[in-house]
RNA sequence: GCCGAGGUGGUGGAAUGGUAGACACGAAGGACUUAAAAUCCUUUGCCUUAGGGCGUGCGAGUUCGACUCUCGCCCUCGGCACCA
């Protein structure tokens, strides 16, 4: 007996991980054409210094299908780097007096050494790190270019602000009225601020029915987007000749608006209201500006309102109509004023019993009117009390009274989106400075796109006073312009989801070139990415913003290609023993484990826990599983053949078993169904030591066993690769053909048939070749346990599955 | 409130119309050992009068046959929420 060595991960894992690094077996040729390229991508991390356990759930399941897509013949991208800008080292900065790019730079280097850990297979020399100037400078770049084509614009207005933060937020980053960053609770504040023009896409933006993205996803940016179709409505003021337009989606219930209620933000409101109402709106508004965006969008919350004095007309029945404003009714919704229709609409209803307005009812189920109501009807029904629309359902009701108000022109149909630009201010240091200038009035003036990039300078004060640190800086500040004399810098810096937005570009582009941002030649053969995974918090954020910017990109001539990510895929949260995890309460971290247990073992554990989508319960005990599995597949890999029994009876047995374990896991792989891939290889395994045990025939279990390593490899690529050495193979088991299977092969001879009664099971027997259906029920009939449940009893009905099932019905 | 995903042994989970519980953990028993650990073997859904009966959140339905399809309800998680 041969000498056999135990199975060592903390002495193959750094030996191999190296050997790789040295043999650069992982670095691609971006230009090469001799095989189908693959972009895998996994959206990139924050440098926060810890490259923690959910990381390692969201990497290494990508890193193995990638590998595995490299073994299926294709040419694999598959690249990382770091998403460097944002308030962690600003806050570092701050709280421990460390330079921020220091904090990140030192991050990085403890990260990727982490990284290393993992025994990943990305393409390093590929790295991007998003706050050096070479990357950032593209972020000015686009910023100009979007400015000249009107896609940047700068507009005073009211914005989200994180009183804790000190910045501006854009839409999609306000959560339930909080931070989605810190938490707070945003206010409104009137300022002027940079906005990417992202709702000129909304229509665009809609239209997802070819991308390969889960449905989840898709719905959620489609309601974010949230597109109605209604009409504007006119009304004219009963004094003067302004109009106060209103959005609505139910015109055909404008026979019953009793009343009009504007947002407290309304253009209009001192043009209505009269001097005996002035001093209770003003009261209203400073007081509903006092209350927080919370209260204010909560639907349990007490409509409230303040009539103005001022009335309008209901320009289809010349009615005359109180104006109210109220803060239920939104600035930045529609036209930021509704047409109150009590009937039909239960928040007008409260607001209208609350101030004791008419109820016109207008809908009816069946045409006839009924009066009285405990709420409002908001279904569609037949119009009543509607002059000559009476009669008419309201879908074509709809139709009809917008097409008279646009003949008349008092009115048109509109598409009103949720969605809103995409404001990209941030008054805070460490991010991308906007490249623009102000002169002494105000004017705005493009930085030159040659003299790019605008350098983030070193900063001393970084506390968030409200204004972005960079004002802080006169140096930075003043600018000498030759041709427009002395001007003052923009300092506030860009939202970090613009950085994301457009960094897969630059993973396959010529980083080379100080021209250009992209090499179109390569961003044709790479992009869109194949394949993209990631966490499902970012469905309208990162995603979103991310096929905005290619959009635009597309419109400037810069990509040929109208979405970023083909395919989609995101993992679930991982838990552990059902709760979250925390650094204090139940900690899991990465390091240790891989110290003790070894990178394949975490690995194939976090594969194994279940469904990567629906995400996993990490147990302790579970996990020592994995651990005793892998000691059983280096032990089977290892051991000396001429110790077998040599044994030729079972060959077909153990080709059945080889192709259709190679067939099962590699179509569980296609679909990121590594726990059920696991779980064959684990059968495999547990086969294999029954087939040694009795004997076999010498070539299949050599065969069988580099299969076995071929297999595992991408899910454990130190083992597999120690184990593919110590069988003789040359390096490196990451650079072989995955395993092929013949289906000719998996299909047996033998077929197990289940005999039923009534759909309960009897019994079961084997048969040889093919029989006939009658050959079947006359040998399933035949069976002894089938007769005892079939004496007495009436066959009324026979069911046969082709070699698989019969079922006898009686009575 | 609306939308989406899900609910299967003591636990993680498998099976997407055809033998429910693969695989793994845990547990029990055994072998090896002075002993323990490790390893290996056996058993392991529940009830049981030992012949079976019951069983995939609950209740109906479709079907020869339902974890799987349909309808209603309950619960958990995620998203959205005064969007006119």
């Amino acid at each position: 007996m041969k000498n056999r060595i135990p199975y060592n991960p903390s002495l193959i894992e750094p030996k191999w991980q190296k050997k790789w690094k040295d043999s650069k077996i992982y670095t691609v040729d971006l230009d090469s054409k001799d095989k189908k390229n693959y972009f895998s991508l996994t959206m990139f991390p924050y440098p926060s210094g810890d490259l923690h356990i959910g990381h390692w759930y969201a990497f290494t399941p990508a890193d193995s299908y990638s590998r595995f897509k490299k073994m299926k013949g294709f040419n694999v991208l598959h690249t990382q780097g770091f998403d460097a800008f944002g308030l962690p080292a600003e806050n570092a900065a701050i709280s421990r007096n460390i330079n921020p790019m220091k904090w990140t730079f030192d991050n990085i280097d403890n990260m990727r050494g982490q990284f290393n850990l993992m025994g990943n297979s990305y393409d390093w020399t590929r790295e991007l790190i998003t706050c050096t100037p070479e990357y950032y400078k593209w972020n000015q770049f686009f910023f100009l270019k979007m400015y000249e084509k009107g896609i940047a614009y700068r507009k005073n207005g009211a914005v989200w602000w994180d009183p804790i933060d000190q910045t501006t937020l854009a839409n999609e980053q306000v959560v339930e009225g909080k931070s989605e960053r810190s938490g707070a609770d945003v206010v409104r504040k009137m300022m002027p601020q940079w906005y990417f023009k992202i709702t000129d896409y909304a229509e665009e933006l809609l239209e997802m029915d070819d991308l390969g993205w889960p449905e989840k996803i898709k719905h959620m940016q489609r309601n974010w987007i949230g597109k109605s179709l209604g009409t504007d409505v006119d009304f004219k003021l009963q004094k003067g000749n302004k109009i106060i337009s209103t959005f609505t989606t139910r015109v055909d219930t404008i026979f019953g608006v009793t009343f009009i209620v504007l947002a407290p933000e309304h253009d209009l409101i001192n043009e209505v209201t009269t001097e005996e109402h002035k001093e209770k709106v003003k009261n209203y508004i400073k007081n509903s500006a006092k209350s927080s965006e919370i209260e204010r969008t909560s639907t349990e919350r007490e409509k409230t309102g303040q009539f103005t004095g001022g009335y309008a007309i209901n320009p289809m029945n010349n009615k005359k109509i109180p104006i109210f404003i109220g803060d239920y009714v939104l600035g930045t919704y529609g036209t930021g004023a509704v047409m109150g229709v009590p009937a039909h609409d239960q928040r007008d209803y409260e607001f209208a019993k609350k101030y004791e307005l008419p109820v016109d009812v207008v809908i009816s189920k069946d045409g006839k009117i009924t009066n009285d109501l405990k709420k409002a009807n908001e279904s569609y029904g037949i119009l009543v009390n509607s002059q000559n629309f009476d009669g008419l359902d309201s879908e074509k009701a709809k139709k009809s009274i917008t097409d008279f108000m646009e003949k008349n022109r008092f009115g048109k149909g509109t598409v009103t989106y949720h969605l809103r630009d995409w404001l990209i201010s941030r008054q805070r240091y460490w991010g991308t400075p906007i490249p623009i200038f102000y002169d002494e009035n105000e004017n705005i003036i493009p930085v030159d796109i040659n003299e790019l990039p605008v350098v983030l300078p070193e900063a001393k004060e970084f506390m968030p006073t409200g204004q972005s640190p960079l004002t802080l800086d006169e140096e930075f500040l003043w600018f000498d312009h030759p041709k427009y004399g002395k001007l003052r810098r923009e300092t506030d810096t860009m939202d970090t989801f613009v950085d994301s937005s457009w960094y897969h570009l630059r993973f396959a582009s010529d980083e080379s070139s100080k021209v250009d941002p992209f090499n179109k030649e390569r961003l044709k053969n790479w992009l869109p990415v194949h394949q993209y995974t990631g966490g499902a918090e970012h469905a309208v954020m990162h995603l979103l913003y991310a096929r905005f910017f290619n959009k635009v990109l597309r419109d400037l001539g810069f990509v040929d290609f109208d979405e970023p990510y083909q395919n989609l895929y995101n993992q679930g949260v991982l838990l552990k023993d059902h709760q979250k995890i925390s650094k204090r309460s139940n900690p899991l971290a990465p390091d240790p484990l891989v110290k003790e247990f070894g990178a394949d073992a975490v690995r194939l554990y976090l594969m194994f826990l279940g469904p990567w989508d629906q995400g996993g319960d990490w147990s302790d005990d579970a996990f020592n599983g994995i651990t005793r599995w892998l000691n059983r597949v280096w032990d089977i890999s290892t051991r000396d053949t001429d110790e077998l029994i040599s044994n030729d009876e079972n060959n077909k047995d153990f080709e059945i078993l080889i192709n259709s374990t190679v067939k099962k896991v590699s179509e569980d792989f296609e679909r990121f169904k590594f726990n059920t891939s696991i779980s064959t290889l684990m059968e495999y395994t547990n086969s294999l030591s029954k087939i040694w045990n009795a004997g076999c025939n010498n070539d299949l279990w050599k065969e069988s066993i580099i299969i076995l390593i071929k297999l595992l490899s991408p899910m454990a690529p130190h083992i597999t690769e120690e184990l593919w050495g110590l069988n003789g193979q040359e390096f490196s088991v990451h650079n072989q053909e995955f395993p092929s299977w013949d289906d000719q092969l998996i299909s047996t001879d033998t077929k197990t048939i289940v005999v039923q009664v009534n759909g309960k099971v009897r019994s079961q027997f084997d048969i040889e070749g093919t029989k006939s259906e009658e050959e079947i029920f006359e040998m399933a009939s035949n069976n002894e346990k089938v007769q005892e449940n079939l004496t007495g009893k009436e066959i009324i009905k026979k069911i046969y599955v082709k070699d698989k099932l019969v079922n006898f019905v009686v009575r």
